[in-house]
RNA sequence: GGCUCCGUAGCCAAGUGGCUAAGGCAGCGGAUUGCAAAUCCGCCAUCGUGGGUUCAACUCCCACCGGAGCCUCCA
């Protein structure tokens, strides 16, 4: 048995490298989180259901890891929108970070150990500014304080360019710089924005410093992982790079991940991008947004433009796990079209795993998920890489379900390729299938012992698989409405069943083939098995 | 203009200097079924174009074509 190396793709070298921590087993992970001035896009979930899956996979593989996702919850944006919107920064900024969680939850994103928000570690920052002050890496002008970019030899290597290159952002502050490239760490409050004491007077945090402060106060001065999108590399991520390195002579991260960007699939360009405005403004009304605005009037103005607003939306849709794993589907680095034809069809994909499950749960009588009944069985699973033990069997199909679970690990070894990976997912779920059928485990004579345990076996493995990419934690659900009703909707279904069974016995199929056909037009499908007549709901748009 | 990335079947998508180029969706043929659905079996790709390097390239290099991003609002 060799040991298993993690290798992972590094912006900052722009190589795959081996993994090592810089503490033995432990793991300290940044993710840039949102701005929260307005509602969440599906582009907002990429960062975090990649880090969540990675978190899910070290973990498995025996490290110990923490995971910082920043709130930014001061910034121009939100001043703006406050104003138009009529309500403080800090109602918004807690409206949107209600939005963003809740979000983050219905894709599964539930490994977060901290959220920091900028407003609550105003004293962090303002000394983080003030160590930078005083080893000259930052210059006061005014109320502002700036970064002098010409101090900080390395300053360019992450983004690649050089410093000489840098437009420098305009308005006004542009003339209290030094040089062009240097970026604000403090800003001065004008007249009625919201603002905090300090030593160079009433002001805000610039955008890049909350990130140093914070994760510094979490992680420490260097830690293992910082990611976020691939926008942020420049300026973002330069200058926090800067801040942080100059301030503590040491490197602030080992592995840099940035994920690649989602697009629109119908209203080409990037979502939410700086181009909105001028594409929009090209293209008429010909590119309806792929995704619905926001329907809510006095929201809309919160959604943006092109096929980004309604995240909320986009999940009732096609529910969060399988934009999850719409998401996981290709690789973290690529950029991806979505749309609601593509999320459909990761939707019709994932089907065919709940209709294993079902088969599954039938045949056995064992929960697949967790029961909350607590004399029910649960499938249990492996939950560490080293404590697997593959099940001692010649089986066919369970020697290559045990094959496909280290090729499905390989890849995640191989900088986090759930995209291959899934590939592997699929072809378990065949084995299992085939298992099914090859042993007639739909019939009571296939149900042997050892048929059940080998069945369970394989199960066990998918549903591990499953954990680390954080799917099929929970029952699908059957209707988003409450349990009362799903409950008189099986008493219905099943009562049509029954009609339609007495029916088929009278070999009175154009009754028969009416339930069946009705029910299907309202979205409820019939299989008929060995053993009587299932039925599920069809989720596809 | 500077700096990146990408181009694999109808569509989505992994991957590799040489062995059958994963997987999914759709489609087609078969098994199964009263008929379906589901499931299983089978079929469905010379990897953008043109050069070069090499015993050997889809994989490396160059050019071109096409797409995407960044160059101080972006996840």
């Amino acid at each position: 048995m060799t040991i298993n190396t993690i290798r992972i793709y590094n912006t900052l070298t722009k190589n795959k490298e081996e993994f090592k921590t810089i503490e033995p087993n432990k793991v300290g992970m940044y993710l840039c989180g949102p701005t929260v001035y307005a509602e969440a896009h599906i582009g907002h979930m990429v960062g975090p259901v990649i880090f969540d899956t990675i978190k899910r996979f070290l973990q498995y593989c025996g490290f110990e890891v923490t995971w910082v996702v920043n709130i930014t919850d001061v910034d121009d944006k939100l001043i703006n929108r406050s104003r138009e919107k009529g309500i403080s920064m800090f109602q918004l900024a807690t409206a949107m970070t209600a939005d963003y969680l809740a979000n983050l939850q219905s894709l599964g994103v539930d490994q977060i150990d901290h959220l920091p928000r900028a407003t609550d570690n105003m004293d962090e920052i303002i000394r983080f500014v003030e160590e930078l002050i005083a080893k000259d890496f930052a210059y006061v002008n005014g109320g502002d304080v700036f970064f002098d970019v010409l101090k900080d030899n390395e300053y360019g290597r992450l983004s690649n360019r050089s410093v000489d290159s840098q437009q420098g952002e305009g308005g006004d502050a542009a003339s209290r710089k030094r040089s062009p490239g240097d970026f604000a760490l403090w800003k001065s409050a004008k007249a009625d924005e919201p603002s905090w004491q300090s030593p160079w007077g009433l002001g805000r945090p610039g955008w890049h410093i909350e990130c140093s402060a914070m994760s510094r106060r979490i992680l420490g001065k260097t830690f293992d992982i910082h990611g976020g999108g691939l926008d942020l590399v420049f300026p973002h991520h330069e200058n926090e790079l800067a801040q942080s390195r100059c301030c503590h002579g040491q490197p602030m991260v080992t592995y840099w991940l940035h994920n690649g960007l989602m697009q629109a699939a119908e209203a080409k360009g990037k979502v939410g991008g700086k181009n909105d405005r001028e594409e929009n403004a090209s293209t008429p009304s010909s590119t309806a947004p792929t995704v619905a605005p926001a329907s809510n009037g006095a929201d809309t103005k919160i959604s943006r433009s092109k096929g980004a607003g309604g995240l909320a939306q986009l999940i009732e849709r096609h529910t969060g796990e399988r934009i999850r794993f719409f998401l996981l589907r290709s690789h973290y680095r690529s950029t991806t079209l979505f749309g609601d034809e593509q999320l459909a069809e990761a939707g019709a994909s994932l089907e065919a795993f709940y209709r294993l499950i079902q088969r599954f749960e039938r045949i056995t009588g064992i929960h697949f998920y967790k029961s909350s009944d607590k004399d029910a069985k649960n499938l249990e699973i492996n939950r560490k890489r080293e404590t697997f033990v593959a099940p001692d069997s010649k089986n066919e199909a369970i020697v290559e379900i045990v094959r496909l679970r280290e090729a499905f690990l390989s890849k995640m070894d191989d900088d986090f390729n759930t995209g291959g990976a899934t590939g592997d997912l699929f072809e378990i779920a065949r084995c299992l299938n085939r298992f099914i059928d090859s042993g007639k485990l739909e019939e009571a004579a296939g149900r042997t012992p050892e048929n059940l345990e080998l069945f369970a076996q394989g199960m066990s493995i998918l549903k591990e698989m499953g954990s680390i990419l954080g799917i099929f934690q929970k029952a699908p659900k059957q209707s988003s409405s409450n349990d009362n009703t799903t409950e008189l909707l099986d008493g219905l279904v099943k009562l049509l069943i029954q009609l339609r069974a007495d029916a088929r016995t009278k070999r009175d199929f154009a009754t028969s083939d009416s339930v069946r056909d009705g029910l299907l037009g309202i979205g409820v499908a019939l299989q008929d098995g060995k053993e009587g007549t299932t039925w599920s709901i069809q989720r596809n748009a």
